[in-house]
RNA sequence: UGGGGAGUCGCCAAGUGGUAAGGCACCGGAUUUUGAUUCCGGUAUUCGUAGGUUCGAUCCCUACCUCCCCAGCCA
């Protein structure tokens, strides 16, 4: 186990596999070096990996936040315990599936930090083992051609109190079942004429057992596979074989396939009797879905959100998408300690977003090079310093790890500094700018003085309205000995220490701040409809007054803009020597929270 | 009213017969040229409820309550 590891609590799968191993249960595995049948895999050589683990996504979408628990989970469980983890495409259903959004889902797998080496793998490679499972199945009694509708079928499944009714086509021979299903292969049916069911138990007080559809008929082009095939597996019955195929010991998914365990316990055994799979067989084991608030993550309104255009794409920075988070400036490392907080089990729950969003922060300010930042920009004229004179102040590139640095920020008569940072009627508390003022007992006092970070120790003079009223600029005073890094730097005590750019010298950048998607805890919990609970402001585009060498600064490179969060190099839309900044999540700000 | 799961601090989550880990959040206090970070301290006499077994129960037994999943030729 890696050290990084050994921080993340235990887990009833890790006790599990733990049994598992302590039994010596997978010990006897053999593996050629490929998937294939337990006849061609028990004369190879013993499976050097300890357990094999795999992430299945259907190739039908994006991958989403929580796609990355179990992608951190299996892959995870794969390194620690000496084992691998196979990806595989669960491409088994032709109508839904694209080229596109495999390219795309190897992608995220890999951003997030894993390797899958040589265990790349497709279901539809599978599908000639498959269809010999069903034949087997059928040779030995255990499935047969059912030729009613689809309506049919579900009128006679009974209901959740009530037992099921037998198929009228239950009992074909076995002959008859094998001449059906041969023909439904060589395509001399319609959709939906005929379906393989396997013949189990039509009263089952589990719904999945009675005699579940195991093979229908389409005539669609596979985006894989071509046109070879007409007749398709469903996920039912073509999951628990990719398993036992590809000698996989823990099958990991979530709790809603719970019901089918029995299934694939039925499935794998019978296959096991009928010589086409050897003990022992995979496992399946169940954990809870990742239930994140203010966010959606089911596939349905993700399609809907990009379809009609309340989001600019996939990868659109606000969306809970893989490719959306990295736009967004959310690190793999985040996602680690993300997803090691949280921690895996069978209960279903609520995490607050914030947990995510403090996840990815404490990584942000451990790797994140500090830099300035002015967003909400207003003028500050410092009335002593000569005009059309700078000089260089120097900032260190991060306040913990002095060995990264300083850098030379230009100095002048005028910037921009933040409009929050300064008030004409300071709450109670507020210690950053404000002017001259009549103080309880009548008596003018000084304006508030202030360090000007990096920079000088300022005290506020005046200001400048327009005609309207309102403000155009801040008048101030410098002292002169006070700038930092000399040694009257700490002869003026000042509370509040505000960032600032020099006009003259500022990049001049779009930047743009993304907030929550939805301003509700559990988008659609009021009225069922999740759109109304879209927030209004999720985004905001600004004009932003960056320091200069922000302008040098690369397609994804993050940065803490100082006292306002982290930022991002947007990967899509900046230039060379142009960048856009996308506000990945502001810093924790306790000001802000408190009663003023 | 069928079958399968889950209920431990505000949110996660260990522990599963020997007298409630940890994380996040929160509240104090220290440091700080980010109202950030960091640091130190505090935070469940109690484990859905009610009974029972036991010297002893979150853990075993019984009953009950609440929540989630299953009736696609989706995955």
């Amino acid at each position: 186990m890696s050290d990084e590891s050994k921080a993340a609590t235990s887990n009833f799968i890790r006790h599990i596999i733990e049994g598992d191993q302590a039994s010596g249960k997978f010990a006897s595995r053999h593996w050629q070096g490929r998937p294939g049948l337990g006849t061609e895999q028990i004369v190879s050589a013993p499976d050097p990996a300890s357990i094999r683990t795999r992430f299945p996504p259907e190739p039908n979408g994006y991958l989403h936040l929580g796609h990355a628990k179990s992608i951190f989970l299996n892959f995870g469980l794969a390194r620690d315990y000496a084992g691998v983890c196979h990806m595989r495409f669960d491409d088994t259903n032709p109508e839904k599936e694209e080229q596109e959004y495999v390219d795309s889902i190897l992608d995220a797998v890999h951003w997030l930090g894993f390797d899958w080496g040589e265990y790349l793998y497709y279901a539809s490679d599978y599908f000639d083992w498959m269809f010999a499972c069903a034949v087997s199945l059928i040779r030995s009694g255990h499935a047969y051609v059912d030729s009613q509708s689809a309506d049919q079928i579900r009128a006679l499944r009974g209901t959740l109190t009530e037992p099921g009714q037998n198929s009228p086509f239950r009992d074909r021979s076995v002959k008859e079942n094998l001449d059906l299903f041969a023909r439904m292969k060589s395509g001399e049916f319609a959709d939906g004429a005929h379906v393989l069911r396997a013949k189990i138990d039509m009263a089952s007080g589990n719904i999945n057992l009675r005699d579940p559809v195991i093979y229908r008929i389409r005539h669609a082009t596979h985006h894989r596979a071509g046109d070879v095939w007409c007749v398709y597996p469903l996920y039912t019955f073509a999951h628990p074989i990719e398993d036992a195929l590809e000698n996989i010991t823990h099958s990991i998914c979530t709790l809603e396939f719970e019901a089918q365990r029995p299934f694939y316990d039925w499935l794998l055994n019978t296959l096991a009797d009928n010589g086409l799979f050897t003990r022992p067989l995979p496992q399946q084991i169940e954990f809870a879905r990742l239930n994140l608030t203010y966010i959606v993550l089911s596939k349905r309104k993700l399609i809907q959100l990009v379809d009609e255009k309340y989001v600019t794409g996939w990868d659109d920075p606000r969306l809970p998408t893989l490719v959306g988070a990295r736009r967004r400036g959310y690190s793999a490392a985040g996602f680690k300690l993300f997803t090691d907080r949280i921690g895996v089990s069978k209960s279903d729950g609520w995490i607050d977003y914030s947990v995510f969003e403090d996840a990815q922060r404490e990584v942000l300010n451990e790797s994140a090079p500090r830099r300035i930042a002015v967003l909400d920009p207003i003028k500050l004229i410092i009335d002593n310093y000569p005009d059309g004179q700078s000089e260089d102040c120097f900032a260190p590139n991060h306040p913990q790890q002095p060995e990264l640095g300083k850098r030379a920020v230009p100095f002048s008569k005028e910037l921009w500094i933040e409009r929050e940072d300064f008030s004409e009627a300071p709450p109670k508390g507020y210690f950053r700018l404000f002017p001259p003022r009549l103080d309880a007992a009548g008596i003018m006092q000084l304006g508030n003085s202030v360090r000007l970070r990096y920079g000088f120790v300022i005290t506020c003079t005046g200001v400048d309205h327009a005609a309207d009223g309102t403000l155009t600029a801040v008048h101030c005073d410098y002292l002169p000995d006070t700038k930092s890094g000399t040694p009257g730097s700490d002869s003026v005590k000042v509370k509040g220490n505000i960032h600032w750019v020099s006009a003259a010298h500022a990049y001049s950048a779009e930047v743009r701040l993304y907030d929550r998607l939805f301003s509700v805890p559990q988008p659609g919990a009021n009225d069922g409809n999740f759109l109304d609970d879209l927030n209004p402001n999720s985004v905001t585009t600004i004009t932003a007054q960056l320091e200069p060498a922000l302008r040098d600064a690369r397609a994804e490179d993050c940065f803490q803009f100082e006292r306002h969060g982290y930022f991002v190099a947007d990967r899509r839309d900046s230039q060379s020597g142009a960048p856009i900044f996308n506000r990945t999540v502001t810093l924790k700000d306790s000001w802000a929270k408190a009663d003023k």
